[in-house]
RNA sequence: CGGGGUGUAGCUCAGUCUGGUAGAGCGCUUGGUUUGGGACCAAGAAGUCGUCGGUUCGAAUCCGGCCACCCCGACCA
């Protein structure tokens, strides 16, 4: 078998990188650190659209869009804000080119903007220019607004959908009377984000607030997801984040209350982006290829007709097409989106057999149907599950009769098992550290200070106690390459002694090593 | 911004040390044989060797400048 994927044991970002382009989801473009993605990965971008936008349409929001651009000097309202991106962003100082015969195409020089525009790398200050107009009264609040866009983050270091420039997202953002209603919403969205991760994306989240050292610029305080990938690494999946009044204060989004005096408005946003995609694919994939999780494979089912010659084949490919037709006409549910059933047939007999599966469990389509010359003569077909790679997840001999009901159970059977294995391998991977040479162990550094070549299964999230401060935590970080990914609301609360300063800790926090 | 590496066919790369008129595998096109886990045969199309300059009778190859990309750091919600 032609290998076109390096094994996850051998080399985890290189095999990443070889599921991304083999799969066809994406490649690296002519421009610095923005991808192309392709059909594939964006297909797989919009089933997650989707599912996300019916959550947040379900609690009360809408979707509006601002605008690209946004003045330098609104970045420059908000202080925290403005340090906290100004080393990535790109800038817009002029509005024209100069085309001249026998002369490269330049910028003309002379059209150079009054004030220069940043292209957004999030949009909460140009929001928040327009919420001073649209908030008057307590009766215009909450406002609860989302917006799907791209952001650009001019970011020194790149891997496709973990970190690119230039990245699709969604970004919520919500203005309330009071803190607690805005407190309120950053929860629910939270919880929103962990509903599609684990029931969606079958991706185990912790969730929880972020230390102060990891919280978004401009924040009170962030609620985050946080995964574990294949390789023990954390990925940070999705945040929601209080901003108290701090930007009704910078932009003076002043409301009257029921008892007619004058308050700032409270605030949330909130994002995820396609960087879910990155974390759907080191969540689930394996060394054959991409493992996409049934709700949200763009393609649910691919049917391969088979036959030595045409004769064999045109009553598989009937079958096939019978076979498919049930599939789609299956009642509508909730568990598909109310969509119906994805299914593909592919004809092509010109590559044989062997590529052609392999072409599927390459590209993560979850059920595969074989039907050939030999099913056809006891009226069943091969059912094969992609989250059991190889012939191993094969079950032979399905009947063609009841296939479609035993495919639209298996489908659901493998987004569970999908979410429990992420799971397991989780909780596998979740320990505990008591002193600071356990710790060591846990985070292993070499003579030059570098996280050194750990095999996949080395790395693991450790809960340990922590003072609270944003000292130990930068000395953590430098020491053991390793940050505290999150608070976990669900964690262990007893208290203890921080093992890094010996200082009294109130809660045990989550460390590992993150993209 | 530091350290390392690479630019040769659509893709992956050999050829560079030792200068002599451009190679392989995969992919693609055509025809034929195949078809239950990545088939085979034959013919064919395809490259101003990243770029600019220098040395030379002659440069992918030697020398110099420049550009781009990748990897490792630093940086990063």
């Amino acid at each position: 078998m032609a290998e076109k994927i390096t094994a996850r044991a051998k080399n985890y970002p290189e095999w990443y990188l070889n599921v991304v382009k083999e799969a066809g989801l994406a490649s690296n473009s002519d421009v610095r650190g923005c991808m192309v993605i392709k059909p594939t990965g964006y297909a797989l971008w919009e089933k997650m659209q989707r599912g996300l936008d019916k959550l947040f349409k379900d609690t009360g929001h809408v979707n509006a869009y601002f605008p690209l651009f946004i003045p330098m000097s609104y970045l420059a309202k908000e202080e925290e804000m403005a340090e906290g991106f100004a080393k990535e962003c790109a800038v817009v100082t002029h509005y024209r080119l100069k085309a001249e015969k026998g002369k490269p195409l330049h910028v003309d020089p002379t059209a150079e903007l009054e004030e220069p525009l940043i292209v957004r790398p999030t949009s909460e200050t140009i929001i928040w220019k327009s919420y001073k107009e649209w908030i008057q009264s307590y009766t215009d609040l909450p406002l609860l607004i989302n917006q799907w866009a791209n952001v650009v983050r001019w970011e020194m270091r790149t891997r496709l959908f973990l970190r690119t420039a230039e990245f699709l997202w969604q970004e919520g953002h919500t203005a309330h009377a009071n803190a607690k209603e805005a407190e309120e919403e950053t929860h629910r969205m939270v919880n929103v984000y962990r509903t599609f991760a684990e029931e969606f994306m079958a991706m185990p989240v912790l969730v929880g607030p972020k230390s102060d050292g990891q919280k978004f610029p401009g924040a009170i305080y962030t609620l985050c997801i946080e995964a574990m990938m294949q390789d023990g690494k954390a990925l940070q999946a999705g945040t929601s984040h209080f901003l108290g009044q701090n930007f009704a204060k910078a932009f003076d989004v002043k409301f009257t209350t029921q008892d007619n005096k004058k308050e700032f408005a409270w605030a949330t946003s909130w994002g995820v982006s396609t960087r879910l995609i990155g974390g759907l694919i080191m969540t689930h994939s394996d060394d054959n290829g991409l493992v996409i999780p049934p709700r949200l494979a763009p393609t649910h089912v691919v049917i391969c007709p088979l036959g030595r010659n045409e004769a064999e084949r045109a009553p598989c490919l009937a079958a096939a097409e019978k076979l498919a037709a049930e599939l789609r006409n299956l009642p509508r549910n909730e568990f598909f989106g109310y969509e119906p059933i994805a299914v593909k047939i592919d004809n092509d007999m010109k590559n044989a057999p062997g590529y052609r599966f392999a072409e599927y469990e390459l590209r993560g389509v979850p059920v595969r149907v074989e039907i050939g010359p030999k099913d056809m003569e006891k009226s069943a077909c091969v059912v094969a599950r992609r989250d059991v790679p190889g012939k191993e997840g094969k079950m032979m001999g399905i009947p063609l009769g009841g296939a479609a009901a035993h495919i639209d159970g298996l489908l659901r059977d493998i987004q569970k098992a999908l979410f429990d294995r992420a799971k397991k391998m989780r909780d596998d991977r979740t320990t505990t550290a008591n002193t600071l040479d356990e710790f060591k162990q846990l985070f292993p550094v070499n003579a030059d200070g570098e996280d050194g070549e750990l095999g996949i299964d080395a790395l693991k999230f450790v809960y340990a106690h922590w003072d609270g401060t944003r000292e130990t935590e930068d000395r953590v970080q430098k020491e053991f390459k390793a940050t505290i990914r999150c608070i976990p609301f669900d964690g262990p609360t007893e208290s203890g002694t921080c093992i890094f300063s010996g200082k009294p800790s109130a809660k045990r926090v989550v460390f590992a090593r993150a993209y």
